[in-house]
DNA sequence: AACTATTGATAATC
DNA sequence: TGATTATCAATAGTT
């Protein structure tokens, strides 16, 4: 989209993949911003750089209703207004809760990752090799499926092309 | 960017707003996979419709890292904690973090349940499959192993009753 | 869903 | 780095 077109690989001067880096990644916050505007849609965008630093984070419009349910919480429980450090108080609950959450369902995933088993006992075990078995039974139908329609319009085209030809030939 | 420029407000028409979301959509999760791809960074990006329905895309390996970066970074900012004045505006960012994490872990998450699958492309689920194969053999491969250390365990306990029952017969 | 006239994004260059 | 601009890409309105 410049002066010249660029294949999608992994660029390998990194001087002008760090370039590309902060062009593009500004460009993919505005559209993610104009997405959540125009269409009033919560949108999130969160960009890692490979040496691993978190480079940008966003979350928009759904701040908002944070925002909002903080504001209630404010009106309902008149004292915070009278005490500048329980808004701290408030999100630091907030991230509390956010965060064991999340330890649960890091420690959940692991488990689907087949890592972190020593805790297991051996329904448990049972019951997740039960469940990867069907998660892996649907992948692979959908995989499969999606592999049949492809080879579908590939005959299509190649009986399309044949008819060309003997057209043609007439 | 088409017959007409248009402000970026809210788009009252809804039937509108559903295409243009739609397209737009589709335009930033390209430009989310070709900026991972170019400049070799981890890039996730979750859209809400305004109607709550979840529409996602990651690349799905990367869930560890980003985790992993964000317990890094959050060490490095834990000298903030000592500070009470940047308190609320600290665990507001950290809530709005977490809670990012939490969508996209959650998301994740109902892929390794073999659900949600329609957003995925070919190789994704390639790789999805892949997974859930060494995990499902991980876990087979412990639970072989408690109920063989329980068999063993047993054939043990019949050992000795056997041994007792013989010395009772002397 | 397609199609294009436009606007917008950006690769190369300075 | 930061600005410029010639191109390519995305998309708003139309069919």
């Amino acid at each position: 989209m410049g002066r010249g077109k660029i294949a999608i690989k992994r660029i390998d001067n990194s001087t002008n993949r760090q370039v590309t880096f902060s062009k593009r990644r500004s460009g993919l916050l505005k559209k993610a911003k104009e997405l959540a505007i125009l269409c009033d849609a919560q949108v999130g965008v969160t960009v890692f750089s490979s040496t691993g630093k978190l480079i940008w984070k966003l979350q928009y419009d759904s701040m908002k209703s944070i925002i909002d349910r903080y504001n209630k919480q404010k009106d309902q429980e008149h004292h915070l207004l009278m005490n500048p450090a329980s808004g701290a108080k408030f999100w630091q609950r907030e991230a509390t809760v956010l965060r064991q959450q999340l330890q649960h369902l890091q420690e959940l995933h692991r488990q689907f990752m087949g890592e972190q088993l020593s805790g297991l006992e051996i329904d448990e075990l049972k019951s997740l090799e039960n469940q990867l078995e069907m998660s892996l039974k649907n992948v692979q139908t959908k995989k499969d499926q999606i592999l049949t329609d492809e080879i579908k319009e590939l005959q299509h085209k190649v009986y399309i092309f044949k008819n060309s030809v003997s057209d043609l030939a007439m």
